[in-house]
DNA sequence: AGCAAGATGCGAAAGATTTTCAGTTTACCA
DNA sequence: TGGTAAACTGAAAATCTTTCGCATCTTGCT
């Protein structure tokens, strides 16, 4: 269970963090604002202070538990870390995200760094779009 | 001269616009926060508020003008419309910036989009590493 | 020159995230 | 099982970047 990772990623096992990774784990959505854990933590009727939200969330991701993104327009959105890096295609009506990964698009990106003499640590790709549903929606 | 440029842009010809588009123009770096920028008008004695760069940055980014970018880490940059998209290689070292364009990348982006039934608008591909220089550097 | 629309500068406000700090909780060991 | 140091927490205050509100100037045009 969420124990487990939390005390193998060095950090103590407490509510708030325990909590926070079940909400990360099962709450439907895949990526989720600080904000967006804090109101679950609510409808939950637990006292977790948003700074804890934002304190833990930045732990976990230091310990690589989760990834931060940051898309465009207000809060960073958080994700667990599937272990695998991904891409991301975002609406800009409506906000459905669909990931992606692109083995060409990654190989030409560390080629075009080695051209440059870059020694690539990281990257983000985000495209936004409309998707499907709200191309028609007039 | 920029006056020309900005009343082409269907603004009125001030002050403010016209020192700080002959920054972005003249100052040497291509990639300017807004901070840079009102930094180097103090620099040259103008009494222009920071609020006024913004707001006119933001101005010259509706009319074309400009390109704002969001990197990783607090401000927002601006650099002159080239009129032909790139995109960016970053060294979180020293901060230099490499522009790049590869229409392999560009492609994939337009397929992926379309196999997900995506309308592409827009999109943000930044590469993050250490430059030839930071990598030597010890 | 004279005027109305549009701009500016300033301070205040906003929105997101971080820090501070005093009170709690957890992990560990006698 | 306690006892305790270290780690953690909530709430409020602080930061940081960007935007607003508004009284006061400028610009573009007669
Ligand atoms: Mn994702
Ligand atoms: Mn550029
Ligand atoms: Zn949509
Ligand atoms: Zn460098």
């Amino acid at each position: 269970m969420e124990n487990q990772q939390i005390k193998q990623a060095g950090l103590k096992v407490t509510v708030p963090r325990v909590k926070i990774l079940g909400i990360l784990e099962h709450s439907g959505k895949r990526h989720l604002s600080a904000e967006d854990v804090y109101k679950e933590l609510l409808r939950q009727d637990e006292e977790i202070g948003l700074a804890t939200v934002y304190r833990v969330l930045t732990q976990f991701e230091g310990a690589g538990l989760v990834c931060r993104r940051h898309f465009e327009g207000g809060q960073s959105v958080f994700e667990l870390n599937s272990g695998s890096h991904h891409d991301h295609l975002v609406c800009i009506k409506c906000g459905k995200i669909v990931e992606f990964v692109d083995s060409l698009i990654e190989d030409r990106q560390t080629a075009i760094a080695a051209e440059h003499g870059f020694r690539i640590e990281d990257h983000s790709l985000v495209v936004y779009g409309l998707c499907a549903g709200c191309q028609n929606a007039r």
